[in-house]
DNA sequence: AACCAGGAGGAAT
DNA sequence: ATTCCTCATGGT
């Protein structure tokens, strides 16, 4: 058993975090003890550690804790990843109060973009996630997870794409996967367990070279390797204008009378730029 | 009961 | 290179 605290810079709502996780059947937390279990692999085997709030918004701090020492310092590192600890949301929060976006940047203030546990299960969830209601879209992970994942110290931990790869298409109609996700999910994954596709790799690349490389891939368009360099990789100047979330809440804003154009979306975006994955979050935190 | 949902592929331009 | 049409499966 290990235990860490950390301190972390100010604006930052962890329990605007946890609300949102909380949306998330799998994810194991508790909102008035404010903590939240993340599992995660180091070389494919499973790890916990648990990520408590002892803080405030305006003086962040967190107390860690795990069961195996060994992992600690990866642990920490990974942490601190997920949650971007290391982001100023400060210089973020002060840019986007001279914007149309300040009302909603003054409600949400400290929202960080918290990245999902893996990379690998990010593509999958937003395969899954395409073009579904968000209660059945969770259905569907949930099923994903508990069927072919693993559970661990009270949490649910994603399954590996090597499993995955070996499902047949009637495997996930089962879950009410339509046949064609379940080609996109297992194809995907073959491709990775292949060791055709290596989502590690493209940690390096520009976000036009990882949008170039996933498109290629049938199943994943330009909202799907936009929201995965959005939440597996946490880059900042993503606008996901297909996003019917993001629409909806543009439309909202502005009180449109119709869901905006691609070309209106792109005009009222421009001013948020470069923080644009922060325009998103905020925008899509408005209605929810 | 009809329309919608945090789209994608493929055909037709 | 862009636009339009179809698809799949529950939710509201």
């Amino acid at each position: 058993m290990w235990e860490k605290t950390v301190h972390v810079q100010p604006p930052y709502n962890f329990d605007r975090v946890l609300d949102r996780l909380a949306i998330n059947p799998l994810i194991n937390l508790n909102k008035d003890e404010r903590w939240v279990k993340v599992p995660f692999y180091v070389k494919n085997e499973p790890v916990v550690v648990t990520v408590k709030a002892t803080g405030t918004i305006d003086s962040p701090t967190f107390v860690i804790t795990g069961s195996q020492r060994e992992m600690m310092e990866q642990a920490l590192q990974y942490v601190s990843h997920i949650f971007q600890w290391e982001v100023p949301l400060k210089d973020i929060q002060d840019y986007f109060l001279l914007t149309d976006l300040q009302d909603i940047f003054i409600e949400h203030r400290g929202t960080p973009l918290v990245l999902d546990f893996d990379p690998y299960y990010c593509l999958m969830k937003c395969i899954i996630h395409q073009q579904l209601n968000m209660t059945f879209a969770y259905t569907l992970t949930s099923r994903f997870v508990t069927t072919f994942g693993q559970e661990i110290e009270g949490t649910w931990i994603h399954p590996r794409p090597e499993k995955i790869a070996q499902l047949s298409v009637a495997d996930l109609r089962e879950l009410q996967f339509s046949g064609r996700k379940a080609e996109y999910v297992i194809d995907t994954s073959k491709l990775i367990a292949a060791g055709e596709l290596t989502l590690a790799d493209l940690q390096s690349k520009t976000d036009e070279e990882v949008i170039d490389t996933l498109v290629k891939i049938r199943g994943i368009g330009k909202w799907t390797a936009q929201n995965f360099l959005l939440f597996a990789l946490g880059r900042p100047n993503l606008f996901p204008i297909a996003d019917i979330g993001i629409q909806n809440a543009i439309k909202k804003l502005y009180n449109l009378d119709k869901k905006p154009t691609y070309e209106q979306m792109e005009e009222y975006s421009k001013p948020w730029e470069p923080y644009l994955s922060y325009a998103s979050l905020y925008l899509w935190r408005s209605i929810e």
